[in-house]
DNA sequence: GCTATCATTTGTCATGGACATTCATCATTA
DNA sequence: TAATGATGAATGTCCATGACAAATGATAGC
C-alpha cells in the first residue's frame, strides 16, 4: 500500500440539477430519468418548480455506477446496493497483484503527487530506452496499471488527469525531437467522433516517427466527412484510425465501413486499439493492427510494395 | 486569396440521426426538436419509425445558425434564411482585411498544407520571440485570424485541427523545456466539463512556467468535486480555470460559484477566457483576469502577500 | 462445443406542455 | 450622458409518459 487518498467531499447542502448529473457522471439525462422511473433510483428531490435536485451522495453512488457498467455489469442487478456494497464490488474486481517493479516505481511517484519526480521518472525512462522501446513496453505496461490501480482505488480520476497529461507532454516532446521531417509514406493520424482518447493516437504517432514515416495529426474526434476532405489535401498515403475501448466495437467498425466506402482505394486504411481487439476482420481494404510491432511489419510491406515509384 | 478548399462532400443519402446532429452541431436534441416545433426549420425527414434523420444540407445550414447565433444574432431572426444568405452574413462579419504579415505568413503555411513549413514557421518565431512573447502575442493573434479565417472559408475544419495539434506540440514542447521545475506559487490548471479547448490552457502554462510558477496541469473538463479533490492532494495555492466562447458565461459564472463553495479559503480561484470577456465580476473570491498581463500582475501581487511565510 | 432462436433489459427517441432565463426596448433616475 | 429598472417577447431546458431498437442473456438444437 503505498498512499491513501481522501476522495470524500464534505458538503451536503450542495444539490445538482439534472444537467449538472449528466456533466459530472456521463449519464444521459434520459438515462437519468429513466432509472428513477423503473428502478427508483436516483430518486432525487424536488425544487419549487418540481426540478430534480440530486444529492452529493447520489451523485456519487452514479458515478460508481456508471464505472461497474462499464466493466460489464447490468444496471438492474446493481443499482439498488447501498454505495459501500458497490465500492466493494469495484475492489473485488481489480486483482491486488501489482505491477512489474519498474512500473511500480513510476507509478509510485504518481500516488505520492510528486509531479516533479513522475516526470523525471518518465524522462528517464524515455532516454534509457529510446522512443520505440518506451511507447512499445513502458507506456503500454503505464496505461494497464494504471488503469488497474484506479479500479482498486489507489489513484483517484485527477491523477489520471495528470498522468495523461503527462504522457502528452513527454511524447510531443519525442516525437518534435526526432531527427528529419519524416518520408514516406505519409500517415494522416486521428480517431471518429466519440472516441476522446489521445494517448493512443500519440503513441501511434511516435512509434511512426521513430521508424521515420511522415506524420499529419489532426488529433481526436475528426467527423468521417473531415478525413475524407482533408485525406487528399495532404495528400498522404495512408490514414491511421484508434480506437480505444471507450467506444463499441460496432461502432468502429461501422465507421471504418463508412470512411472505407468514401476514401480512394489508392489511400489505405489502417485501424487499431481496444475497441478493435476480439474483431476478426474489418471491412474490405481495412487493415486491422494488433499490435505495434504488426503496425511496423505493416509500414515495412508498404515500403517494399512502393518502393519503386 | 490564397487557396481553394474544395468543402463540399459528395454523400447526398448520407442521412444524420438526432444524436449526431447534435453532436456535429453542438445544438442540444432538445432545441433542435423545438425549433422544429416553433420555426419548422430543420424539417428532417423520418425513417420507419418516425425518427428524425436529418440530411447534409441541413446540417450545414445548422452550423451556420449556431455560429451566428453565437456572434449574437437571434435564432428567429435567421433560422428562415437560406444557406447562401447565412454565408453572407457571416462573411459581413469576417472583415476582409488580412491579418498582419508575420501572422499571414504563418496561416499561409497552414493553406498550403505544407506541414514542416508550417512548423518551422511556428519554432522560427518562438526562437526569435521566446516563449513569453510568443503565447501573448504570435499565438493570440493565431487563434484569433485562423478564427476569421475559417469564418471567411478559406480554411477548413480539418485545418483547425492541424493547427490545433501542432500548436500543443510547439507549446508543450516549449514548457517542457523552460528550466527549473518551477517554484511558489503552485497552480493547479484546469477546465470544467464542456469546456474543452486545451490551446487556452496551454497557453496559461506557458505563461505561467515561463514566470517560474509551479504548474500541475489536469487537461480538459474536470468535474468540480475532482477539482476539489485534487487541490489539497497536490497542495497548490492557486486554481486557474479557462473558459473559452464554447461556453455560455452563465454557465462558466455558475461552474465557479460551485467551486467557490467547496474549495478552502485559503485557495485562490482564478480565471478567464472568452467566455468571460463581458463578465462583470465572477463570485466573491474568484478572481477574473480579462489578458495575460492581468496574470502576470496577479501572480506578482501573490508573490508579496505571500513572501514571508 | 458451437450456433440459432427467443425473451428481457436498457438506452434513446417522440410528443406536447410548462416555465425560468435571457434579451431588447423603453422609461426613469443620478 | 450613462446607468438603472421595468416589461414583454424570445429562447432553451425540463417534465411525464409511451414506444421501440439494439444489446444482452438464456435456451434449445446440431
Amino acid at each position: 500500500m503505498i498512499a491513501e487518498i481522501s476522495a470524500k467531499p464534505v458538503a451536503d447542502d450542495a444539490c445538482y440539477n439534472i444537467a449538472a448529473v449528466e456533466r459530472d457522471t456521463g449519464l444521459s439525462k434520459d438515462t437519468l430519468r429513466v432509472w428513477e422511473r423503473r428502478y427508483g433510483f436516483p430518486n432525487p428531490v424536488r425544487d419549487h418548480h418540481d426540478e430534480r435536485l440530486y444529492s452529493l451522495p447520489q451523485l456519487e453512488k452514479l458515478r460508481l455506477l456508471r464505472l461497474l457498467i462499464d466493466y460489464g455489469h447490468r444496471p438492474s442487478k446493481i443499482i439498488n446496493r447501498s454505495t459501500e456494497e458497490l465500492s466493494q464490488l469495484i475492489a473485488a474486481r481489480a486483482p491486488a497483484q501489482s505491477a512489474p517493479p519498474e512500473i511500480e516505481a513510476i507509478i509510485d511517484q504518481l500516488l505520492r503527487r510528486d509531479v516533479e519526480g513522475f516526470r523525471a521518472a518518465l524522462t528517464q525512462n524515455l532516454m534509457r530506452q529510446g522512443l520505440l522501446q518506451f511507447v512499445t513496453h513502458t507506456v503500454t505496461a503505464l496505461n494497464h496499471w494504471i488503469g488497474e490501480a484506479w479500479l482498486a482505488g489507489r489513484v483517484a480520476i485527477f491523477d489520471e488527469h495528470l498522468y495523461s497529461e503527462h504522457i502528452q507532454n513527454i511524447l510531443r516532446n519525442a516525437i518534435l525531437a526526432e531527427p528529419g521531417g519524416g518520408s514516406a509514406p505519409r500517415v494522416l493520424l486521428t480517431s471518429l467522433p466519440g472516441e476522446k482518447h489521445r494517448i493512443g493516437l500519440l503513441m501511434v504517432e511516435a512509434v511512426l516517427a521513430a521508424e521515420g514515416a511522415a506524420c499529419v495529426g489532426l488529433g481526436t474526434e475528426t467527423p468521417v466527412i473531415d478525413i475524407k476532405n482533408a485525406a487528399p489535401a495532404y495528400g498522404v498515403d495512408i490514414v491511421a484510425l484508434s480506437f480505444s475501448s471507450a467506444i463499441t466495437q460496432s461502432a468502429a467498425l461501422a465507421g471504418l465501413a463508412e470512411l472505407r466506402a468514401l476514401l480512394p482505394q489508392g489511400i489505405e486504411i489502417w485501424a487499431g486499439g481496444g475497441a478493435l481487439a476480439r474483431a476478426r476482420k474489418a471491412a474490405d481494404g481495412v487493415l486491422l493492427l494488433r499490435s505495434f510491432d504488426d503496425m511496423r511489419y505493416a509500414l515495412a510491406r508498404w515500403r517494399v510494395e512502393n518502393s519503386r515509384r
